[in-house]
DNA sequence: GTATATGCAAACAATTTGCACGCCT
DNA sequence: AGGCGTGCAAATTGTTTGCATATAC
C-alpha cells in the first residue's frame, strides 16, 4: 500500500480517538487538516485499512464505526448516550462484576458466534 | 391496532420461516400474495410489528432482519451462507457445545452487552 | 364518519463507484 | 513513466415519508 497523506491522516483520528467513530465523524475532522478530502476517500481508505487489518468496522445498528484497537475485545453500549466502551473477554464474569469494574449497568446482553454451520462440512 | 391483510401476511412470512428475512425477501414474499403491496407498506408494518413487540430487529452487518422468536435468545451466523441460526444462552457453554448441539464449528464469538455507563448515574 | 392503513413516488442517509487528473515511487 | 490514490459527482442500497385514496370499525 503507498503512502498518502489522506491516509494517515484518517488512520491518526481513529487512533486517537476513543470513540469509535463514524465515517461522517472521521470526514468532518480530516478536513480540518486537509480540506480538499472527499467523503469518497474516506471510505475508500476505511476499506483498505480494513483490508490491511488496521483497523476494523464495528456495526452499530445499521451505522459502521471504525475501531484500530486490534486486540480480540467487545464492547459495552449505553442505552442512553450510545457510547461505546472497550472490554476483554477476560474482565467479564458477569453483569456484577461490570457494574464494578466499569461502574456500568447491565441491561442485556447479546452475543453473535460466528463459524461454519453444518451445510458446509 | 387495526386489522389489514398485508400486516397479516407480513407477519405469517416472518413466522413461518427460519431464515430471519430482510424487508426485501418479505416484500417480494408478500407480492406473491397480495401484488400490488408496496415497499413503503411493508417498512411501516414492520415498524408496526416492532413497536408492539409481535418482532424484534436483528441488525446484521448494515442489513436490517427481523424475527418472531420473542423469547431473548443469541445466534449463530455461518461465515459461509450467512444464515443465522438461534440459540439460547442456556445452551452456551463453550465452543464444544455449541459444535455437539448445533454442528456448528465456532471461529468467532462476539458480544454487545448494553445498559446505562457512569454519565448517567 | 373518522381514523388508520395503503400505494406510489419522492426524499433520505450511508456507502460505493466511474472518471479524469494528480502525486508517490 | 506507470500505477495507485484523489476529488468530484453521480449512482446504489436500504429505509423513511408526504400525499391522496382506500378500508376497517
Amino acid at each position: 500500500m503507498r503512502y498518502s497523506q489522506q491516509r494517515e491522516v484518517i488512520l491518526n483520528l481513529i487512533q486517537n480517538t476513543k470513540i469509535h467513530p463514524t465515517a461522517d465523524w472521521i470526514y468532518s475532522k480530516a478536513k480540518t487538516h486537509i480540506p480538499k478530502i472527499s467523503l469518497g476517500t474516506v471510505y475508500r481508505n476505511l476499506k483498505k485499512l480494513e483490508q490491511d487489518k488496521l483497523i476494523a468496522t464495528i456495526y452499530d445498528g445499521n451505522v459502521a464505526r471504525y475501531d484500530s484497537n486490534m486486540e480480540k475485545h467487545d464492547h459495552l453500549k449505553c442505552n442512553i448516550c450510545g457510547d461505546l466502551i472497550d472490554i476483554n473477554k477476560n474482565n467479564i464474569d458477569i453483569s456484577k462484576t461490570i457494574l464494578r469494574n466499569f461502574n456500568f449497568k447491565v441491561s442485556d446482553i447479546e452475543m453473535t458466534i460466528s463459524g461454519t454451520c453444518k451445510k458446509h462440512t
